[in-house]
DNA sequence: TCCCATT
């Protein structure tokens, strides 16, 4: 008997999974959480931080530092609309911000290019406290976003970010930490690696809580040697991409391809994800079958509704009448590549008539998406959503 | 040799 791909969204549709719309997808993400980038400072609450100078000024006031949260590693063509949605699933939302560039000059003022980190203010501390725990280390198209609380507002944490060259290529990012941690409180490190290899370039980040701590550490360390290294490193401050042109971040976009090549912990995460709805669906592992050698292409000869030829048709039900595409791109957009969106509607009043159609690149993004996205709640509608089947029965 | 963490 062939295993049928369709009856997970029908599985996932029961159950608890239903109840937490998220949730699926964080289990999904549970293999991948020690893959992403630096998240190993997730725990940077307010608590820990020093707010000597209290200037509650700017945008943060005390009483934010419990409902104020700070997004990174957001997919480039995330809008602040997908961020808000997919963030108001967790709670009300008292303000949602994407950080653009905000460099016009010559270039086409429409350009905003997202800077890839925001911020949501959740009403409810609760809420923000949810959020953390729900979507921090989620998976989004070719980032794991972080989610954190955010530092208040102020001068002395703007431009705390070196970069740092001349490494040995045996250094860890742990090594790194230790050498630079004798300066301060670190927020962020990273070492920059051969996307083919996986080996060191020799150069990373840190990024300090405070700009005086990033001062101290050129001072202390930049043209000396790390312990046992032959050569002396090179600490600078980094670039800061705030000041980079749109200009020049299209340039880079259109250098580095939409889809890079992945790599082998990309593969594996791959592999998990579909390794989880599988389990969860059947209890099998398919990582240990000969099927899931490289996830979809593998299950030929599975017989899979929704595969339309260009790619994976979902249909969304229980849409409201007043109900537009925009609805659905933001929605299914943050789960990876979207071909299509329709939504169906009656010839004369031009009303949704209450259900849509959403086409998707990828298998396994449709999957992931469905599996969150059932059970969702739209306003003071309950959506269903499962890859469209063949059938023409009316429901 | 430059990663996208402060509105």
């Amino acid at each position: 008997m062939a295993v049928r791909l369709c009856d997970v969204a029908s599985l996932l549709r029961s159950g608890s999974w239903a109840a937490e719309p998220w949730t699926g997808v964080i289990a999904a993400m549970e293999t991948q959480l020690s893959n992403g980038p630096t998240c190993n400072n997730t725990s940077n609450g307010p608590s820990t931080i020093s707010n000597n100078c209290s200037s509650p000024v700017e945008s943060g006031s005390i009483e934010d530092s419990k409902t104020n949260l700070i997004v990174n590693y957001l997919p480039q063509n995330m809008t602040q609309e997908e961020l808000k949605s997919l963030f108001g699933s967790i709670g009300e939302i008292e303000s949602c911000k994407l950080v653009r560039d905000k460099i016009t000059g010559n270039v086409k003022t429409w350009i905003r290019q997202s800077l890839g980190y925001g911020f949501v203010n959740y009403v409810d501390p609760k809420d923000a406290e949810k959020a953390i725990n729900t979507l921090n280390g989620l998976r989004l198209q070719t980032k794991t976003i972080k989610v954190s609380y955010a530092r208040p507002s102020s001068a002395s944490i703007r431009d705390a970010n070196l970069y740092v060259s001349g490494l040995p290529k045996t250094m860890t990012q742990k090594e790194l930490e230790q050498l630079f941690s004798q300066y301060g409180r670190i927020i962020t490190s990273r070492i920059l690696v051969d996307q083919v290899t996986g080996v060191s370039r020799g150069v990373g980040f840190i990024r300090f809580d405070r700009r005086i701590e990033a001062e101290e550490a050129i001072k202390g360390l930049n043209c000396q040697k790390p312990p046992g290294a032959t050569e002396p490193i090179t600490v600078k401050f980094a670039n800061n991409p705030s000041q980079k042109t749109s200009q020049a971040l299209l340039s880079q976009l259109y250098q580095s391809p939409n889809r890079r090549y992945p790599g082998p912990l990309a593969q594996q995460a791959q592999r998990f994800r579909l390794d989880n709805l599988l389990n969860m669906a059947y209890g099998v592992k398919s990582r240990f079958s000969p099927m899931a050698i490289d996830g979809v292409t593998s299950l030929a000869g599975i017989n899979i509704p929704g595969h339309a030829g260009t790619g994976w048709c979902i249909f969304v039900y229980n849409l409201a009448p007043d109900a537009d595409e925009s609805i659905l791109w933001q929605m299914f957009g943050p789960f990876g590549a979207v071909t299509n969106v329709k939504v169906i509607r009656d010839f004369n009043t031009s009303k949704c008539k209450g259900f849509g159609f959403v086409t998707m690149t990828n298998y396994d993004e449709a999957a992931v998406a469905i599996a969150s996205l059932n059970g969702y709640r739209l306003g003071d509608r309950v959506l269903q959503v499962s890859f469209k089947t063949n059938k023409t029965h009316k429901a």
